[in-house]
RNA sequence: CGCGGAGUAGAGCAGUUGGUAGCUCGUCGGGCUCAUAACCCGGAGGUCACAGGUUCGAGUCCUGUCUCCGCAACCA
């Protein structure tokens, strides 16, 4: 196999411009590859670390339909507030670029002129449905209709969600565009094929053979790919909004997104290092490394590198460690249900904390299944293990050389047994954090980067230097100079995960980043004797309850903002007579008293004025109205539905409520004051 | 029966080639008091989704079932 690569070609799937960016792109994405480089430039490596916004595509065009708006207009707003949120959260791109520039246009279009010359691609017509309206060729998710076989309305062309059935366009019934409503018809289109099957032999090969190392759910889900076997895929799609297919005649066609979209991290390159992009893209000893999530697998080990393959002149990915999902509090986090934590809401109400979450996303990733956060969760490795562990010992540390010897490192003396240990623990982190991210097992290594402040609060609880300053200063001295040691260390090895503590850490201990190297991480003499220290200062604060039950409400409405924009009207029942109507008799009737039925959760008994006589009737809506609150309102009521005995008391009709969407209960009431026992009809 | 991944203490997760089930948090008990009531030690808590099978031995390998997630439908 190969040797060690002389520089490395990282890239992290571009986010698509259509909304803002939360934890779960983070979380499965970016924080790892960010975590990867900076760990890769702290070891002296040749690093550039690829990113960008993916630009193109349908659903923008809709969105831009919807807000009235230009496209470029819509990925101009996201790309610059998904582009500062990275910023933000320390994400050191190299590069952060757009499929929008015009660099990415020349460099999506050459890609495909020069398959296209060769005659890599397969060229075939096709009936589609046409938008006469929209004036565009609709893709199958954008045409709905009834489901052929459960007779659901809201059916896509590709499939019915209530059944589960994989349908065509072409079966629904009564189909109609999902973008303009309108009733499409069929057109004739021709596209361009990237034949897949014909590189099935060599991805065999490559894949389930040279990379049996891949991760589990990127190498089963390669597999599973090869093993069904390849089809051809469109690479162009009748749009506006695009990269023009360079091709005469292909007026109205562009690159489909999947084609487009990781051009854009060779074009980012390009604009990054206009002379020696190819440096990375095309020597051998360059290591390409795809940072994506799980959904985006076979994008970046089959289509892509066939893509590349195809191209010739370029390497290949050395490995793609995908992350699985991120829920959130139980959920699936969806962008259009607003269920996320969105990074630039994050930073507005937990200013300065971009570290807390880098770190809980970190410990918490991914990795080997979907994984859930929850802001509890999120308090607790705040306050229990970024302040209790990390930050505490820091601060004893320091506080304590503050104390007993003026804020300058004291100078170690003869060492006890204790103290090697420790220094043991310190020795080891190095090529424990370096093993576990080389194979990119990011919470592992951050596990294990914390394990020094453990040992760290270990080591001061068994040398206890508040006893042994009464008796023995100089052997103080060599705690406290060991103490400090572990300190210097954890301000090297946090860097790749927490690069804004770091930093901190490092001005805490008035060293900086030349003293404190990735190279000297686990030496005991990081700090000398002498030195002197800064203030000491906190690392973390603790997070309140207040802050986290703020967020769990902030979701909860966001919950119940979405589920009000889901709701449907119940469809229409059988149709009935008016006969059949008037058998029920609808009054308006006063309530008179209400109080709850002793031993019963939901019963309220209620004493009404009919205008005919005065009589009781019972409801279960304890759990939706407080008795008090009943008294003296006039309501429609059922009075003629036949009485029925419930906990020993008889109900003598039925009072009519409305159910909301989210299943509360209203009262339904006149507009203004009646007789009571008046009709409703 | 479309294909892949996952199901392990109260919670969140490890478990790399089969060899006494681990980690963090929480909880209970004890210790310490330098430190943001923060730290340290110890205990309790698991029929490893379920049912079979291979093996001296299975969380790990095989078969079947159930549940969740993803892909095909461009949300990481």
């Amino acid at each position: 196999m190969k040797s060690t690569p002389k520089r490395y070609l990282v890239t992290s799937a571009l986010p698509y411009a259509n909304g803002p960016v939360h934890i779960g792109h983070l979380a499965g994405v970016y924080i790892p590859a960010d975590i990867y480089c900076r760990y890769l430039r702290l070891r002296g490596r040749e690093v550039a670390f690829i990113g960008g916004s993916d630009e193109h595509g349908v659903p923008i065009t809709i969105k831009a339909r919807q807000q009235g708006c230009t496209p470029q207009q819509v990925v101009d707003r996201y790309h610059e507030m998904i582009k500062q949120s990275f910023a933000d959260f320390g994400i050191s791109f190299d590069v952060y670029s757009r499929t929008s520039s015009q660099i990415h246009h020349k460099t999506a279009s050459d890609f495909f002129r020069k398959l296209y010359e060769e005659g890599q691609f397969v060229e075939k017509t096709s009936d589609q449905y046409y938008d006469e309206e929209a004036g565009q060729f609709l893709a199958d998710r954008y045409i709905v209709g009834g489901c052929p076989h459960c007779g659901n309305e809201k059916a896509y062309g590709d499939q019915c969600e209530k059944c589960g059935s994989t349908l065509s366009p072409t079966e629904l019934v009564n189909p109609h565009s999902a973008i303009s409503g309108s009733k499409p018809v069929m057109r004739q289109t021709s596209h361009w094929y990237l034949p897949l099957d014909r590189y099935e032999a060599w991805l065999k090969q490559w894949i389930l053979e040279e990379h049996k190392e891949w991760k589990p759910n990127v190498y089963g889900q390669c597999k599973s790919w090869l093993d069904n076997g390849l089809q051809p895929r469109a690479v162009s799609r009748d749009l506006d909004w695009g990269v023009q297919v360079p091709v005469e005649g292909a007026q109205g066609k562009v690159l489909y997104v999947w084609f487009d979209a990781p051009i854009g991290y060779i074009s980012n390159t390009i604009e990054l290092l206009p002379d020696k992009w190819e440096t990375y893209w095309k020597s051998e000893d360059s290591k390409l490394v795809h940072f994506i999530g799980k959904d985006n697998i076979v994008f970046h080990c089959i289509i892509f590198p066939c893509m590349l393959k195809a191209h010739g002149d370029f390497v290949l990915p050395d490995n793609v460690p995908a992350n699985e999902f991120l829920n959130l509090e139980n959920d699936k986090i969806s962008t259009t249900r607003g269920w996320a934590v969105w990074l630039h809401e994050y930073l507005e109400e937990f200013p300065g904390k971009q570290d807390v979450l880098r770190y809980v996303l970190c410990a918490n990733a991914p990795e080997t299944k979907d994984n859930n956060f929850t802001w509890r969760d999120f308090q607790d490795r705040n306050n229990s293990e970024l302040v209790a562990i990390f930050g505490n010992f820091v601060n004893r540390a320091m506080v304590l050389t503050q104390k007993y010897f003026d804020g300058k490192v004291p100078p170690s003396g003869t060492l006890t047994d204790v103290d090697k240990a420790a220094l043991a623990d310190l020795r080891a982190v190095k090529t424990a954090v370096e093993d576990n991210l080389e194979s990119f097992r990011f919470r592992e290594a951050l596990r294990e980067a914390m394990n020094l402040a453990r040992t760290g609060n270990k080591y001061l609880a068994d040398t206890e230097p508040w006893k042994v300053i009464k008796s023995y200063e100089e052997r103080v001295k060599t705690i406290l100079n060991v103490a400090l040691q572990l300190s210097a260390s954890l301000a090297i090895v946090m860097e790749p995960f927490m690069p804004f503590t770091s930093q901190k850490l490092r001005s805490l201990l008035n060293a900086d980043s030349a003293t404190l190297r990735w190279d000297a991480l686990g030496s005991e003499a990081l700090l000398p004797a002498g030195h002197r220290l800064g203030e000491p200062a906190l690392l973390f604060d603790k997070v309140e309850d207040s802050a986290i039950e703020a967020q769990l409400q902030k979701l909860e409405e966001m919950k119940r903002k979405s589920d009000a924009q889901a709701y449907h009207a119940e469809p229409q029942k059988a149709l009935c007579s008016l006969d059949d109507f008037q058998k029920m008799d609808v009054r308006i009737v006063k309530i008179l008293e209400a109080e709850r039925v002793p031993k019963s959760k939901k019963l309220i008994k209620m004493l009404v004025d009919t205008g005919i006589d005065q009589r009781t009737v019972l409801s279960g809506v304890a759990e939706h109205f407080d008795p008090q609150a009943l008294r003296g309102k006039q309501v429609a009521m059922l009075i003629n539905l036949a009485p029925r005995s419930i906990m020993g008391a008889e109900s003598q009709g039925m009072i009519l409520y409305a159910e909301d969407f989210d299943g509360t209960l209203r009262l339904v009431q006149p507009a203004t004051e009646v007789k009571n026992g008046v009709k409703v009809s």
